[in-house]
DNA sequence: CTGCTGTTGCAACTGATTCGCAAATAGATA
DNA sequence: TATCTATTTGCGAATCAGTTGCAACAGCAG
């Protein structure tokens, strides 16, 4: 295993492909790689600016969707909470998929083995090549389950 | 089993709360019930204006709005292979999954029991009460596979 | 039939994302 | 290092999906 080369790995597959590392792109991919959660486009633009002022909102646009077209990053939907926009993340941290809990808008990881075997039995029963696959899970976390007391799921008060 | 009593239930279901059955939700209702695929809001619009010509956009987005909340259809993002428009299903036919071919943006909907057990991990190792699951994939359908030569997948050509 | 209240149409508005085009510049080349 | 050129960017306007406030309308209970 290498040391902590892990940090450049998108600029220098982007610099592999001949693509041209400007300080735009190098502040927005270190921002993405940084990050802890999941960024949304908005939030994306301000930290990298942070890191290189000059970045403008096109530019984030158009990076998140090269990095997407080269299947370096992943989007996410996160159920759309709160409103229509998307959520980027690293490819190397994937594998796993997201819960939303619709309660307290706060968003989990998980993985399960089943799930790379789901992944496996798609690709096997449908003859599809695999480039991205998204679950995600919407509900209620554990907290917001008790708290909200042990009742019926869905009380019409909560819906309407 | 009964009859064929399923085409109303939606309809019932409002009914059965509460809430007025005015000409637009019945039109929009049996607009989506009666599609044979997935629709997103302006197709639905256009659709539901046949069956009673005084359904508006807002009420459309409304409908759609409250029929989610009620969890009687689901929202899909279907990888947003055009636009960021969403589409819509009635649950009744749900348990599956969609694959969505990113070459010729063909839907397939797809089940397989390990999905079924993997909502049950899911659920099992999270202590989530889930209400919604979507698990969408983006790949390339058999057909397009062949098409494109069976060279390695992903050439710079393709994805630039 | 009447009245109350939930629903709707309208048209303006928002938020997210995209676009055309001229100016800037990374990186190859001399 | 200076030059060249295709790529990338900033800007600001445009588009697109979805939302909203409010007055008019219309289910449906009584
Ligand atoms: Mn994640
Ligand atoms: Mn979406
Ligand atoms: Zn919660
Ligand atoms: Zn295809």
């Amino acid at each position: 295993m290498p040391g902590i080369p892990e940090k450049k790995s998108i600029l220098d597959d982007l610099a592999g492909r001949g693509l041209r590392l400007t300080s735009q792109r190098r502040a927005i991919v270190e921002t993405i790689q940084d990050a802890q959660g999941h960024l949304d486009a908005a939030t994306l633009l301000k930290l990298a600016q942070k890191r290189e002022p000059r970045v403008n909102r096109a530019t984030v646009y158009r990076t998140l969707d090269l990095l997407k077209r080269l299947r370096l990053i992943d989007e996410l939907d996160l159920m759309h909470l709160e409103g229509e926009k998307h959520f980027y993340e690293t490819r190397s941290k994937s594998g796993h998929f997201h819960l939303a809990c619709l309660s307290c808008k706060k968003i989990l990881e998980h993985d399960t083995p089943t799930f790379a075997r789901l992944k496996q039995e798609v690709s096997d029963e449908t003859g599809f090549s695999i480039d991205v696959v998204r679950l995600e899970v919407g509900g209620q976390c554990p907290a917001c389950r008790n708290l909200s007391g042990g009742n019926s799921p869905l009380k019409d008060r909560e819906v309407l």
